[in-house]
RNA sequence: GGAAAGGUGUCCGAGUCGGCCGAAGGAGCUCGCCUGCUAAGUGAGUAUACGGGCUUAAACCUGUAUCGAGGGUUCAAAUCCCUCCCUUUCCGCCA
């Protein structure tokens, strides 16, 4: 959420916001919702007010032994107009939040303008696509023949867009997990293991909800959430805390099972492991002094961007324009890793910094030694999704004779085994 | 699931028969004094949000709200009543 002066203040600010990030939403809404709030609060705390004044009058009547019925008589329907009108003003206090709720984060300055995906802009490439003398089988076809990934079965068990994994792919993702934490735990993260269902405040001190309410799976009669990212749960921890300056910056990193309805996304990626319900994510949160937080953003992506160097996957970074940016985010950078099979970056790794935009949803704040308590900022990036993994590492790593060579990093995990290969005699 | 006890400011912790309680006291923190330094001592200060005033803005002044959340009783609730959430202990049940 941003900051209510803000928009009352600097109304020219959001209204370019709104703009750059094809917000439906209107000023002149805001400033009507608002008007009405400070008008109904100005009466309302006008009567509370002479009514403060009227029981104290009454205590001292009463302490000195007097009769104060007459005093009491004559505040007879104050109550009840008090009442009539917190009810009133509370409905306008919440038509304002609700509009506010539902302004996404304003992107920082270096955040290119633009109208969607197409306009983002590539900042950095690493690694060489590797080249086959064969055409490349996509991962699905590759992962199926060597008997670790099924999918028929899967959508026996549940529906589209889950799997299961057998043998060696459920200890390649098993590797990955304890690959990618111990990497991070390096970095310097507080390894963490959190639930995998909130309820709704969790959800809206990130900002899936109230507005994203349809890409979440809701459990059953009651308000509770399977997170979409351990985002949730990681930014979380401090919600309603004040931190220490000292304590900044500090990072989390969890693996979690992460759960999407993915509406919306009817027939894209429908095979395969990149658009799942169900999926297995590492993610890294960090929590920063406001004056540090961009740079704690390249810090972040760094950190990505060296899992998919030691795992040895070619990548690109961009950063995404205006129109392309999450909800929450003032600046992202997409990783986007090589899958041969389509010959195109896919991508893998979302890392952004929210400023304030969470911190104030959530309300997690810091003393800074002899100052105000202020909003931290926040920030969040995938240290990588086990499924998108194992397809660049399926795919990238394939052989003519359909067998798969792992990256060097993984054989300590997968114990000595190198290469994946496949049955004899099938 | 049953029983009991609780949830107060950054933290700990008082709140009697409802009424000068935003809330005693302590710790911490900030600023000053003192001390050769540190410790100790000593003085003052130390919540947040929103409305209004003033202001370029801040500071400031003023009002309202906030003692787990929501509702009720009352002229008036941290204090009484109801519902819910959470914590602790005991019992039961299941892993």
């Amino acid at each position: 959420m941003l900051d209510l002066k803000l928009v009352q203040k600097q109304p020219e600010i959001l209204e370019r916001n709104l703009k750059v990030r094809h917000s439906k939403l209107s000023i002149e809404d805001f400033q009507k919702l608002d008007g009405k709030r400070r008008a109904l609060i100005a009466e309302v705390e006008t009567l509370k007010s002479e009514r403060n004044k009227a029981s104290q009058e009454v205590a001292l009547l009463k302490r000195e032994g007097k009769d104060a019925s007459a005093r009491i008589a004559e505040l007879g329907g104050l109550s009840d107009r008090i009442k009539a009108l917190d009810a009133e003003t509370e409905e306008a206090r919440q038509a304002v939040t609700d509009w506010m709720m539902g302004v996404p984060n304003i992107p920082d300055a270096s955040v290119p303008v633009g109208k969607d995906e197409t306009e983002n802009v590539e900042i950095r490439r690493w690694g060489t696509p590797p080249s086959f003398d064969f055409e490349p089988k996509p991962h699905w076809d590759l992962g199926t023949n060597l008997g670790g990934l099924d999918f028929e079965r899967a959508v026996r068990e549940a529906g589209s867009r889950f799997v299961i994994t057998f043998g060696w792919a459920a200890k390649l993702e098993r590797a990955l997990i304890n690959f990618f934490l111990d990497e991070h735990e390096k970095q310097g993260y507080i390894e963490v293991a959190t639930p995998f269902i909130v309820n709704r405040a969790t959800m809206t001190g990130t900002g899936q909800l109230p507005k994203f309410e349809e890409d979440l799976f809701r459990l059953r009669e009651q308000d509770y959430y399977l997170i979409p990212t351990a985002e949730v749960t990681l930014t979380n921890l401090h919600a309603g805390e004040v931190l220490n300056e000292e304590d900044l910056p500090r990072g989390y990193t969890a693996a979690t099972a992460c759960f999407r309805s993915e509406a919306g996304a009817a027939g894209r990626d429908t095979r395969g492991l990149i658009r799942m319900h169900q999926f297995n994510k590492i993610e890294m949160v960090r929590f920063s002094h406001p004056d540090d937080s961009f740079n704690q953003l390249e810090l972040m992506t760094g950190h990505a961007r060296q899992l998919l160097e030691e795992l040895e996957l070619p990548y690109r970074q961009i950063v995404l324009c205006t129109g392309d940016m999450g909800f929450s985010s003032a600046k992202t950078y997409d990783l986007e890793v090589w899958l041969p099979a389509q010959k195109t970056y896919r991508e893998i790794s979302s890392c952004s910094n929210c400023v304030d935009f969470q911190a104030r949803r959530a309300n997690i704040r810091f003393k800074p030694k002899g100052g105000r308590t202020q909003f931290v900022h926040t920030l969040n990036g995938s240290g990588l999704p086990t499924g998108r993994t194992m397809a660049a590492i399926i795919e990238n790593g394939q052989q003519k004779d359909g067998s798969i060579v792992l990256p060097k990093v993984l054989v300590p995990y997968m114990h000595g085994v190198e290469c994946i290969e496949p049955a004899k005699g099938k």
